[in-house]
DNA sequence: AATCGCTTTCAAACCGCTTTGGATGCCGCA
DNA sequence: TGCGGCATCCAAAGCGGTTTGAAAGCGATT
């Protein structure tokens, strides 16, 4: 069922159905209640690509999510922030597009998706230091919003963001407060904008208490259980150990309390540890209790937020790049305690 | 830069130069070349919206992920099965179309997806029993491939699975075979397809060794860390506690390791623990020595292969559905060992 | 010289919708 | 009676490709 054949049936022309259906006002009443009834009658639905052909509008966006050819990890944040956008998506009758690249093509993907003219916009996930995707997106002229922000970029893009910086240097705050002075930071790659900043907050925090922020205590690696668990163990042989930890997710944190634990030692009550909490749907930090003490952020309401600011671009363009910062709860749960007196 | 004006710069008809540049037969090798350089050198890239319009089809797939509207919990595999996906249909110029819609509308989307022709095909994720979409998809005349089985269904559709009943059974005649005989499970979801089957492995092969499960040691529920944990908890507090756990995933393994050294208990020495490991890239379970004993079977690769089958199936329908069965590899890691005389 | 067959090219129709630029009919008003 | 204005409706021209059916060119065959 088609246009021209429900036209036919009607005894009206494609031109007056058409705009029946899309409530341009110039036809009668009487008639488009006609149309409406006939449309739902015969389960018409106007074919996506011949409205993408005639319109010009793909009513689609992008999420080009990059594979690390090295260690092929998934940010395992992706599911959450892309479960969120695509609530936004839903409702607004766009779909995303997924082009899941090695990340040395991830450039050419842009291009492809500009020119054969498949999405109108795009997401642009885990955005590293002077990231190249900003000037590239620029210069082809598509509409982007980056989760994260880029140190370094002079050009005044969108983006949606947390506050990094500053909810680590709560959190480390948090820990002096409770007479920590040995704290370690296990961090995310530090080519990444987002742990840049958050050893930003970090380094802050301690120096303006007059700290030196230990660099053995200072790890960088990708957010996975074993990585947190044998920074964590390296840092608890040491002569000096740290008395609390801060650590850049939930799972790699789990990798800190199985280093902790394994030492004997009971995390809350031997050591303390503070984890960043992207409030993950099936990674909870506890229900009613939570585990770790946190700083929390909902990925998925990023996902549902920067999707809204992308539509709202690709609905108004020329307005300014939207920019939104989003403060992450501090969280207590049952990892922290004050420092015991050595 | 269009077909049209690529072909009247080149002095040739928009007929030929397409021909030329889709491999066409009945074009003179010289002006091939000439096109394809031409198409090259301007950078030409054909318009998707009008290639999807004029030859019918979409050159896309979609995923239909259905948010469980009571607890909203966005499984955490489906990153690594998509990612695996997303590999396939770039290699082959297809694109992925993800719907995230609560569970209660997955129903028209698939009409949507369908009438409105953005997709040639779709995927089939989390399978309950008897689940309702085989019959509508086949009603609707859409290729789709399952990620996973449907019990109870009768018609001939095409899947791709892991043997689940088979993994679990060999989990526990390994338990069984180190002496433990108190074995707890602790399963996802019971209506869903695979978790059915897993408790299926389970209870067969106890009761071929004359053992009759106890249902005070078989949970189910969400695949969370704190599901994992309070079911874990609840049972080691009973007066008979259990001294090996089958566990449906890595992530509520997690929470039942917690359980267990709560109770000052050792996993692997006290305890012994196998899991299910789905090898997401971002929880792997250990690096050179495994923490988990485990049955492995990596959901990228079968998001890998299951896309291939649905391309297949695309490109020559009326061949019979594919179904593919991949086998579990048991995998011996540090939290199992022989149950401790009592 | 006429015909045939083969290779190579092209004009035009088509995919299913949107949108422009009229038409048509009817009413009120001079 | 004639005409402008308004409300409705429609034919046709896109959108940018693919594909059908035909034609042109040319050497070989009759």
């Amino acid at each position: 069922m088609n246009l021209k054949e429900l036209a036919s049936r009607l005894g009206l022309s494609p031109t007056t159905v058409s705009r029946a259906l899309n409530g341009y006002p110039e036809v009668n009443e009487a008639t488009r209640e006609r149309v409406v009834a006939a449309a739902k009658r015969h389960n018409y639905h106007p074919n996506t690509r011949a409205i993408r052909l005639a319109t010009g509008r793909a009513m689609a966006v992008g999420h080009v999510i990059p594979i690390a050819s090295r260690h092929e990890i998934v940010n395992p944040v992706f599911a959450d922030f892309i479960a969120g956008a695509g609530e936004t998506y839903s409702r607004n009758d766009y779909d995303m597009l997924l082009s899941v690249v090695p990340d040395d093509q991830e450039e050419d993907t842009y291009r492809n998706l500009k020119s054969k003219g498949n999405v109108d916009g795009v997401i642009v996930h885990a955005p590293k230091m002077d990231d190249p995707r900003i000037k590239l997106l620029f210069d082809i002229g598509m509409p982007f919003v980056v989760h994260g922000r880029v140190s370094g970029s002079t050009l005044p893009y969108a983006w949606l963001d947390v506050n990094n910086r500053r909810a680590f240097s709560r959190a480390t705050e948090f820990l002096l407060d409770l007479g920590h002075s040995r704290i370690a930071l296990i961090n995310g790659l530090e080519f990444m904008d987002f742990a840049i900043r958050r050893r930003g907050g970090f380094v802050d925090a301690m120096t303006q208490r007059g700290l030196t922020p230990d660099t053995a205590l200072m790890a960088t690696d990708e957010m996975t259980e074993v990585s947190g668990y044998r920074a964590a163990r390296r840092m608890l042989a040491q002569t000096d150990p740290p008395t609390a930890f801060l650590v850049a997710s939930m799972i790699s944190g789990m990798g800190v309390r199985r280093a902790i634990e394994e030492r004997g030692l009971a995390m809350g009550r031997d050591v303390s540890v503070i984890i960043h909490d992207d409030d993950l749907s099936y990674l909870k930090n506890g229900e009613d209790v939570p585990i770790f003490t946190a700083t929390r952020s909902s990925v998925r309401e990023a996902g549902r937020q920067a999707a809204e600011m992308l539509l709202q671009m690709i609905a108004a363009p020329g307005e300014g790049p939207p920019q939104r910062l989003l403060e992450a709860e501090l969280i207590i749960g049952q990892s922290t305690s004050p420092a015991r007196r050595p």
